[in-house]
DNA sequence: ACATTGACCTGAGAGC
DNA sequence: TGCTCTCAGGTCAATG
């Protein structure tokens, strides 16, 4: 479930294997992947080049290359990246495979086809194109940002900080996370929440991404008063021993503590 | 603006 | 054992 710490942990992988090796070539599997080039495009994009450096929007992964063009990765629901040496120890559900000229390979894993793998010139442009919001791990990403964004909106809490366009990084899992950790109901409305209440979700969202990082974003390794390793209906809540129960919320199957979680007033 | 639904894709796990 | 069904997860388009 790649959302932005899996990818803050992608982003540290690609780091220590694939930078600053000259790109052989590359192997498209699966071509409805790519964005905007073909098997082809994307091979003459790489080849030759190196990656110098990586940055993230949100779930967008980039590879930035020498010569400071880009390449774009969406993890989907199921993406990641594995660096392996001989073709035979090539993962299943590779579908996207870099040569490195040592020898090497670098993999995009995904089992189910939903990501994507783009070209680009500029971070900024795809941004903009994409109607990005601001990350939300990013220094700048502070508390009166948080709340400024949010402030004229009516929807649920959990649905605007799912809307990639709001703001960037959460998904499902992490967001309810969020929200339990600052007792907020996940269908609380925005209007109806207190300035209080904000900084109690932003406070917590710092915590928590900070957590998962710090934890390569394993869920094995996710604490105990998690509600992360209790995400299933009749679940004990680790904090009142009430029980967890399952929630749609804007399409989305989430997982709260009625008891802990209640609608603000 | 916002909620809801369904499509995309396909493996894992459940139920028979 | 093997089949069929449902469910995830992120995103987007269509509809109300």
């Amino acid at each position: 479930m790649p959302e932005l710490p899996d990818l803050a942990v992608f982003q540290q992988y690609f780091e220590s294997t694939s930078l600053h090796q000259a790109i052989q070539r590359v192997r498209c599997h699966e071509p409805n992947l790519l964005v905007g080039t073909s098997p082809g495009g994307v091979g003459r994009w790489l080849s030759g080049h190196s990656f110098s450096g990586t940055d993230r929007i949100g779930k967008n992964f980039f590879a930035e290359m020498d010569d400071g063009r880009f390449l774009r990765f969406h993890f989907g629901m199921t993406g990641y990246f594995e660096y392996f040496k001989g073709l035979d120890e090539e993962p299943e559900y590779s579908q996207f495979r870099i040569h490195f000229d040592n020898g090497y390979h670098l993999a995009l894993v995904m089992p189910r086809k939903l990501g994507e793998i783009q070209p680009l010139e500029s971070m900024e442009d795809y941004a903009a194109e994409a109607e990005l919001g601001p990350d939300v791990f990013k220094d700048s990403f502070g508390f009166s940002q948080f709340k400024d964004i949010l402030v004229d909106r009516r929807a649920m809490i959990k649905s605007s900080m799912m809307d990639q366009s709001v703001m960037a990084g959460l998904g499902n899992v992490y967001n309810d996370e969020i929200l339990y950790q600052a007792r907020i109901h996940p269908r609380a409305q925005i209007p109806d929440l207190s300035e209080k209440e904000l900084g109690k979700i932003y406070h917590a969202m710092r915590r928590v991404i900070n957590k998962a990082i710090e934890v390569d974003a394993q869920p094995e390794r996710m604490p105990e008063n998690w509600l992360l390793p209790h995400r299933e209906p009749g679940a004990q809540c680790p904090r009142c021993r009430g029980e967890i129960e399952r929630i749609d919320v804007s399409g989305r199957t989430g997982y709260y503590c009625p008891s802990c979680q209640k609608m603000p007033d």
